[in-house]
DNA sequence: CTGCGATGAGACGTCAGTGTCTCATGTGGG
DNA sequence: CCCACATGAGACACTGACGTCTCATCGCAG
């Protein structure tokens, strides 16, 4: 049953994914059970998103713990933060978006936390001088999703390889576009 | 007339960048006319975003124009592109999420012109030696509208300030997070 | 003043999606 | 074998949004 409740969760993250407004009965179909089952899983469509959005949740959380971003340096907690994140990059990108409708409502404590990690593992780059002091931590962080979302995206819609999205993601974040010198 | 419609396509956009599911009811309300009125400018829903694109699309060529992509070097190109862009980031990245939407039918041709001169941009910067040749051009391009929807989704949140917004992005799009050796 | 055109208000009908319910089936454990 | 429980299939009512229509009103041009 709770593995049952995995599986159907799997799969309604993935189709959600690829087309976020799909229907109870497309959820349904796609995790190969009856609406009615899914119903008795997921009281509606807000408690599985919910449910999804705990599940983003849980492995942000397990690819920052697989990241250890406190070991130095910072540039390669990012890249290991990356990689480790990439599994989950569709599901943040549709749950990132999902997010933007939640207008009243405040937005799961989780969040914060995981933005809380981030935030603090860029503030340590710039403090140990691997990082530009110029570009706050929080818009590292907030660029670190949207270039997750952006190469999910493209990865998603067939324009660029998956074998190249934590190397595009992390040197783009990391190295810019600007060729640099060679040192 | 012309311009009452440029009008209503003006807060259409303004409200649908805050909340990409409103009703044409809110539509309507946000214009300042009544939901009659609004269908007899555009046939439906469908209609209007079909208009915001365009809208997008206008307001996007504007900005390539004003921005010189042609002239050296590229990286001030990238930089007056931003900026210029600027004021179209919200309804870019309602229209960037929407776009995800549009399964079967093929996009409007209109990105594909706009996506390929920025591609250009980029790959002429390769070419010249100021950009670094290990990450594609239609990774950047796509990379340059994933960071122009965060900043705008940021700005609009309070969790940015708008001042910052266009040396945020070409900042981090150009040089990355690191920090660069003194030259 | 008069008549035309545009508008606002609102009343429909329609439709898709949702959530609830019932009932038949079948499957596995006792 | 038999029962309990989970499931699938489907009917049902409800809701929100949409699109269409009518009608009264208002402003303005002739």
């Amino acid at each position: 049953m709770a593995l049952d409740r995995d599986h159907v969760l799997r799969a309604a993250a993935a189709l959600l994914t690829r087309k976020s407004t799909a229907t109870m009965d497309e959820v349904a179909k796609a995790a190969g059970i009856s609406r009615a089952t899914l119903h008795r899983q997921f009281a509606g469509r807000d408690a599985l998103v919910r449910a999804l959005e705990a599940l983003g949740i849980a492995e942000c959380e397990t690819a920052l713990a697989a990241a250890r971003l406190d070991e130095d340096p910072a540039e390669g907690a990012v890249r290991r933060l990356v990689r480790e994140v990439e599994p989950a990059a569709g599901l943040l990108a549709f749950l990132y978006t999902e997010n933007q409708l939640f207008e009243g409502e405040e937005q799961h404590a989780g969040w914060a936390r995981i933005d809380d990690r981030i935030t603090a593992l860029f503030r340590r780059g710039q403090q140990n001088g691997e990082f530009r002091i110029d570009l706050t931590p929080a818009w590292l962080t907030e660029a670190l999703f949207g270039l997750l979302a952006s190469g999910a995206w493209m990865v998603q819609s067939g324009k660029g390889a998956p074998k190249d999205f934590t190397r595009m993601i992390a040197e783009l974040l990391l190295g810019g576009a600007l060729r640099r010198e060679e040192s």
